[in-house]
DNA sequence: TTGCGGTGAGAACGATCGTTCTCTAGCGTT
DNA sequence: AACGCTAGAGAACGATCGTTCTCACCGCAA
């Protein structure tokens, strides 16, 4: 197993258990013991705890966004309308349990390690910016853009404590109406 | 000091740590210096963390609730805007940092205590309830509800990361555009 | 064969956690 | 004055945490 193979291991097992359990709850010894990764590689390859939590949101960022992206980029007709549709599969994973950032975010506080912060802030301004994209240019855009995160928002956190696809084919009904009236205010 | 008091001291020092820095990261002892209780009497008033934390959540269930019936009620005329505002008035408290329920939830996990699970679901129940009774009777009532309470969630999740009342504004528009469709609909 | 740098397994360390125990000081009753 | 009860202050306990250290073992250069 060379470093490349145990990093992703390793991160696997972070992934797994600071997502379903929690940040603080999961300690160093149960990552080594789920990745199979000696105590000592875990340290060389993340020197401290708090670099083994900024990999874990650094690569779940690059996976969530890069899905979600290309979910959007295979429906040009109805991109928002995909946003929902990847949002109700999410939310009817075995698992899920909420959006991980806005989780760790919560339970490390806003004086948490900046290099945990610093990937949740990034997270968030990469869908604002994805969000953004997707909607017609106009004066309204950016406006419209800041709804439909609230809209994402709100479904993902309702939909933390009741799984299922059910608040995102709210959300979206919601988008709908709101995108209908801004239509309407343009045109 | 008698217990009413210890009670009530105990309770502001859980909230105010537990709200501002998570609930892992504060030791019963910080409890203890921060109130001026003994560990003896925290002890016998609270039997354990858990117990504390509950009542900690079931408190600020209470007064959260609480609160935004009476602006609600305050508002006759357009209840629905009230909630907003009331909405944007929290998210520019100092110290705002979220739901307390679900930052509790997302820390603790499902497979958390049930003493503390309870609350978070109870609040969130209530809120659903509380939406449901502004909203004018009619058969999209529930649906309807269901949506605000997506809005309501998302505009507390955005304004976490980014404290302040434009979230509550943007929600309280989307809302607004969500009825009158809703209305068209009906009428 | 001898030495050596690096690795794995896991003990060890100091800190901190939730919880309990010890000891003492006060107070009302007789 | 002597007693028993309660409560405060804080030490103590066992567990667990993040992190480091020990030591035996390996592959490989001379």
């Amino acid at each position: 197993m060379d470093d490349e193979e145990a990093r992703t291991r390793l991160l696997d097992a972070a992934e797994a258990r600071f997502y379903a359990e929690g940040i603080q709850a999961v300690g160093m010894d149960r990552i080594r013991a789920e990745s199979g990764v000696p105590l000592k590689r875990l340290y060389k390859l993340f020197p401290a705890k708090e670099a083994l939590v900024a990999g874990y949101l650094e690569r779940r960022d690059r996976r969530w966004t890069g899905s979600l992206r290309e979910a959007v980029s295979a429906a040009p007709a109805d991109p928002v309308g995909a946003v929902f549709d990847w949002l109700a599969a999410w939310f009817s994973e075995p698992g899920f349990r909420g959006c991980a950032f806005l989780n760790a975010y919560g339970e490390l506080g806003a004086g948490g390690p900046a290099a945990v912060l610093e990937p949740v802030r990034r997270h968030k301004a990469e869908l604002r910016t994805l969000l953004a994209e997707i909607l017609p240019p106009g004066p309204d855009r950016g406006e419209l853009a800041e709804q439909l995160l609230i809209l994402v928002e709100g479904a993902t956190a309702v939909a933390a404590l009741a799984p299922g696809p059910a608040p995102a084919r709210r959300a979206a009904a919601t988008a709908a109406a709101l995108l209908r009236t801004a239509d309407g205010r343009a045109g």
